[in-house]
DNA sequence: TTGAAAGCGCTAACAT
DNA sequence: ATGTTAGCGCTTTCAA
């Protein structure tokens, strides 16, 4: 077995309290020091989290729950909280969900009963309930990319209206009027805000509003390629396409790849996220660019005020009661669009 | 604060041990069972692993460690490792090193800390000394793509000297004898062994070594890009490229579409991984293509039945006198090349 | 500053 | 099958 505390005193000549308060900072007298360092030195000694997690029921773990850990931006957003969390002594515990409501569900209760002392969401497709739930242990909540309505907390979102509304600006100021959209699945917030963003943008431009030109996809690769299909099958006239999240990008670009269309001359494209993808396509693709570092930055940075005021004041109980204590933060970002060669101007 | 284990054997009328013994799947009088489980009801009883986790010196959580949490290929890897993990009841804790040699050893030391059960390794750079630390332990450790030569454990990778030499083979057949290789960054195992399948591939087939045709990049987008560049300008009859990971072929492919190269006219390629990708390339990119998903599964499959063993057995422990108890595994899985059109036939 | 002792929530040995 | 009890390794009063 592994060195304890008590291994440390006895060799050391101490109470176990000192080593404690050595091992925490506290003032320890030098003689002491010196001759508790030297013991931790020689067994080797390292502090048992686990231990530490009991006594001070904080277990400085964060839980993140998330959609689809092969999405470049998932793992993006992800690696960079993972980076600030771990600099402050913060673990990750990552729960891939497929895009399942029901493991999403499945996620959350497994990282509350190992007590993680914060939460991050990317909902797929969450009623919200399971989260309602993780609420009332009083901890930390932080929901990226998608807000849920009935779920009143903390989110870092960008502004996904105005990304794909100025899409379809820059479609028509090129002179497209049939534009196809190829939309994710209505079940999250962010595809919903995409799609409307791109419904309000036609009516500011006087395009009158088709079901024909919309496709409903499911973020994934295939339904990119198969909503190409069907945009072009079903509306021939479709003169540009956007794409809405990034997997359907890739989908598109396969779907015009394999099925021979030439871009921008038959058909002008506009995809989401990733610029180096972006990059590699020919024409280079013109697209829609989240600020993926910073969303990450501002999730870690709200969480760890948040546990940090967790730590210091009342402790993380009083849920409900809290009074108004803990005002949730709305970030909102901004998106770019990255212009490539994928965009023809319509005589 | 939440309910205790005291507090539904209060509320059932009986002693904690049988509660805990319900909780854990033992023999309970029916009686007591649905009073038990009606008191879990009321309080909304979960179990605290943390506690648990003190009592029996096992955290269930599985730490792994990785050179890129945004790189197609980890990605892949750990979520289906994490899937198969988490149905078998445990948490994965990631830990994204930046392929930073450092940061890998932090990571490791701060997994250990938290007294994972095992622990997973993509190496990127490490010398395999915080390894041989973490094997002290008498945990399970699994490497993943890369073997280090000082550190005997079980592993699962991919034959990489094959799958670079099948690339070349391809090339050769034909007529491709000026090959240009971008490759990986010398410290880690699979770069060196894809490089040595590029010699070895040569030399079977008569074609002189030559320095002029190898390019050593870091794994990067950019230095894909860059070696492109390079291998070009030095050598100018260079008749064909291959790239010897996904990030590179990416930045390859960004290469030729921004030098304006037409592929394969000009210059032919093959790539590596992520076959996805590999069609949305225009023409579509013939690309070694890696079992990615056998490879989360066996890793996983080994670990689950190393921990399996070290509950039932002596216990992880013993450590160093182990007297080969603990065999490690080899698994070696097959790498395919997928065709598509950037390989030209020459005359 | 330091030591003794209580106790975090659970499991497991033991006695019943 | 069930209750009692000790103790996992640590932090944190409380006295000294």
């Amino acid at each position: 077995m592994a060195a304890t505390i008590r291994d440390i005193a006895e060799k050391a000549g101490c109470g176990v309290a000192t080593v404690s308060s050595y091992l925490n900072g506290g003032n320890v007298r030098p003689a002491n020091r010196t001759r508790i360092e030297s013991a931790i030195e020689e067994l080797h000694y390292t502090v048992n989290e686990t231990a530490r997690m009991l006594k001070t029921d904080r277990t400085r773990m964060i839980g993140a729950v998330i959609p689809e850990l092969d999405s470049t931006f998932c793992a993006q957003v992800l690696s960079e909280i993972e980076d600030v969390l771990r600099k402050h002594g913060y673990a990750m515990l990552v729960c891939d969900c497929r895009s399942d409501a029901g493991r999403e569900k499945e996620a959350v209760d497994f990282l509350m009963n190992r007590r993680v002392d914060g939460l991050f969401v990317i909902p797929a497709d969450s009623s919200g309930e399971d989260l309602v739930d993780f609420q009332k242990s009083g901890k930390p909540l932080v929901l990226i990319d998608r807000q849920i309505d009935s779920v009143e907390c903390s989110s870092v979102c960008v502004d996904n209206r105005r990304a794909i509304h100025s899409a379809v600006d820059l479609l028509t100021a090129k002179g497209h009027r049939k534009i196809g959209m190829i939309a994710g699945p209505q079940t999250n917030n962010a595809a919903r805000q995409r799609l409307r963003g791109f419904e309000q943008a036609c009516e500011d431009h006087g395009i009158p509003a088709e079901d024909r030109f919309v496709y409903y996809g499911d973020d994934s690769i295939r339904s990119g390629t198969e909503g190409l299909r069907t945009l072009l099958e079903q509306s021939p006239d479709t003169t540009a396409v956007i794409a809405s999240n990034y997997q359907m990008t890739m989908g598109v670009v396969i779907g015009v790849n394999e099925m021979g269309i030439s871009v921008p001359e038959r058909l002008s494209l506009i995809g989401f996220d990733n610029p180096q993808f972006a990059r590699a396509v020919h024409p280079k693709l013109t697209i829609v660019s989240q600020p993926v570092q910073a969303i990450g930055e501002r999730a870690a940075e709200i969480m760890l005020r948040k546990l940090d005021r967790d730590a210091n004041g009342t402790g993380p109980g009083t849920p409900g009661i809290s009074g108004g204590r803990d005002v949730a933060e709305h970030i909102w970002l901004e998106t770019e669009i990255i212009e490539g060669h994928s965009v023809k101007t319509l005589p």
